[in-house]
Order: C-alpha cells, then sequence, then structure tokens
DNA sequence: GCCTCAAACGGAGGCAACTCCGTTTAAACT
DNA sequence: AGTTTAAACGGAGTTGCCTCCGTTTGAGGC
C-alpha cells in the first residue's frame, strides 16, 4: 500500500495545519452546496470552517474549484456506497437502496447546473472519469443480483443508466424528489424476478 | 415607408430623456466592448454615458441584455455595409473589403465567447436571425461579383461562409487579426476569375 | 404659460468577489 | 529547547454588482 490514508490526495505534501483547514473547507463547502445551493456567498462558507477568506481563496483559486472538487468527492462516495451496500443486504435491496441514494445525491446536483456546466466546458476529463466510476459501480451491483437469481438478466447496466439520468430530467418542483423515489421503486419492481 | 426613422427599434414608445440614454449607453458600451471586452465594469460604462448606474440597469436588467443589443445592433451595420461597398467598389474589392470587415468583427467577439455563450442557450432566435442576416449580405456581394464577371461562378455562399467562419477557430494570439486577414486575401485570389 | 404626474433619473447602500500584505506558525535543523 | 524560514494564515481594503427609493423632468391637458 503505497497511500496508506485515504487516496484521493491531489499530491503536494501540505502541511498540517494546511491540509486541516483545506479538508475543513471542503467539508463545510459540500453541506451548504447542498443546503443552499451553489450561489452560497464563499465568505460564509469561510466563516463556517473557522478559516478567512484568504485561505479560502488560495486554496481555491476560483469557485469553480470549490464545486468541482466537491463534486468528485460525493461521486467517490456514492462509488464506494456500492460496495458498502452490497455487503450488508440482498443484491436486490442493495441494488434499491443504492439507487435511491443516486436520486438524492442527482437531487442536490440540480442546483448546480449553472456551475457544472461551466466546469464541463473546460474538464471533461472529469466528467468522463465520474461517469465511468458510477457505471462500474452499477455494474456490480447488477452483476451481483443477477448472480443471486434476484434480479433479471435481460436489462443492461445502460439501460438501467438511462433510465436513472431520465428522472434528472423531471420538471423542478417540492415534489421532484418524491417523485424520483417513487420512479426508482417501480423500476424495482420490473427488475426482480418473478418468483 | 410605416417607421420613417431608422427600424430596429423594438416598440414602446420612450420618452426623449429615455431613448437619448439608451441611445448613449449602448454606443458607449460597444466601444468599451471593443477595447476592453465584455468584462468591461458596467459602473464604467455607465459613467462614461454620462448617466447614474441605476438608470444603465433600468434599461438593461442583466449585462447580457446589454451585450445582447451591441451584438445585435453590429451585425446589422456589418450587413449593411455590404450595401455601401458594393455601391462605391468594384464587386470584386467590395467583395475583399467586406470579408476584411467582418474579420474585424469577429476580432471583437472573441473575448465576448463566454457571454455569447449563455445568451446563445437562452435566445436562439436572435442568432438564428443574425446568421441569416449576415448570409444574404454575402450572398449579394457574391451575386454582383459573379454578374461583373469578376468572381469564379462554382463557389456558394455556403462554402465561403464556412472557409471565413473557419477562420474563428484559429488559435488566440497577438497574432490572430493579421492571420485572419491574410486568409481572406488568400480565399479572395482563389476567387477572382483568371484573365 | 402653468399644472400634474407617471416616467425616468441617479447615487447611496448592501453584499459578495477577489487581492494584498503584515503576522503567525509548523517543521526542519542545530 | 532554541532558531530559522518558508508556508500558511486572515482580514481589511478595493472593486463591481445590483436594488431601492427620494428627486427630477418631459409631455399632455388646461
Amino acid at each position: 500500500m503505497a497511500t496508506p490514508k485515504n487516496a484521493q490526495t491531489p499530491a503536494p505534501k501540505l502541511r498540517a495545519d494546511a491540509r486541516r483547514n483545506r479538508d475543513k473547507l471542503v467539508e463545510v463547502a459540500a453541506q451548504a452546496f447542498a443546503e443552499k445551493g451553489v450561489e452560497t456567498s464563499l465568505e460564509e462558507i469561510a466563516r463556517q470552517a473557522g478559516v478567512g477568506i484568504g485561505t479560502l481563496y488560495r486554496h481555491f483559486p476560483t469557485r469553480e474549484h470549490l464545486v468541482e472538487l466537491v463534486y468528485r468527492r460525493e461521486l467517490t462516495a456514492l462509488a464506494a456506497a456500492a460496495d458498502e451496500l452490497a455487503a450488508n443486504h440482498p443484491a436486490d435491496k442493495a441494488l434499491e437502496l443504492w439507487m435511491l441514494r443516486f436520486v438524492g445525491y442527482m437531487a442536490t446536483k440540480r442546483g448546480m447546473a449553472n456551475s457544472l456546466k461551466i466546469i464541463a466546458s473546460s474538464n471533461t476529463t472529469l466528467f468522463a472519469e465520474g461517469f465511468g466510476t458510477i457505471r462500474q459501480a452499477l455494474d456490480r451491483l447488477l452483476t451481483n443480483g443477477r448472480e443471486a437469481n434476484l434480479i433479471r438478466s435481460d436489462i443492461g447496466q445502460a439501460d438501467l443508466m438511462h433510465a436513472m439520468s431520465s428522472i434528472y430530467s423531471i420538471p423542478d418542483s417540492p415534489e421532484w424528489r418524491a417523485s424520483g423515489n417513487r420512479l426508482i421503486m417501480l423500476l424495482m419492481d420490473g427488475l426482480r424476478v418473478r418468483s
């Protein structure tokens, strides 16, 4: 194990206090973005993280840098959740829980549409990678389900991915999230092998 | 003639002072955008136009509104220039001069890329119209040239348009504009009928 | 010419982005 | 433990966005 601690750290050795502040900033930002949208004031984020605004800007020269990191972090967590769920639930339940979580994730991203577009246009690699990671996670869950004979085998990962991303296009409303969840449940019913 | 004055005025009857200020703002903005890019401070533009910032915002609720109007105005002027050049020069020279002017126009728009993208995504009509106007202008010049037997007749407006817009994709540099001009001259040499 | 009043004006004020630089501190060296 | 120094900090300062509202003014009616 070359990197004993959590991976995903870029590379450059940071001073202990610097790393502490940086981590705290990302954590606070993730929550703030989820709760109040990406338009949240950066000063507010710095304040909540207990650092000066200068520190925030040293670590993240633009708002997009911060958004990108949060995005990447959450995507990674989402992929990791697949394995954790697979280990602790029957394969069909794991798939169901994961898809619900996926919807939750997308919900937080709806407000970010604008910033994500900007990032997407300048860093397509990030999106390609992220997307790949998610696809693989879904594929693992699906394969588990098939092998346990709990999930039909005539539906591929791509089909499911397509169905899930179409949820994203439901018009915005207070209902949005609930509706997404209902669609996932519906999807699951269709996916289960008939007894 | 239903509209004796210059057309292109939207519609709503404005008070005399309002129209004056509005026109002045657009004029100043056009120059400022050309000289310093679209990022120019709106306060600066208001100041130079001799009006308060409030007035600017009343006329143009967002930066994009202002950019859009300037864009439209210049596009119209560009199209009009075609006729003026056609009236005062031999057909091949008119075409050449117009294309050079077109490059000059595109040069000022390079910095606007970002704002234009935002506008484009919310107002496709504007771009469709503008593009059509330009196409027609080019077509007129080309037809004149053919009829005067100065320009080859096997090259269509679409071909030329394509060639010209490809100039836009030359990477940014101090050289950019000069390079564009050279390409236009090259294009013209190819377009002239051999004697 | 004067009155009226809605339209138009303009700038103070609040807020957030981003910069700059004097101060603090982790950590390497002795 | 003490010294050194470059890294990191932080917040005051500058600038720009945008809103709000009291003041001014063009133009139609008398």
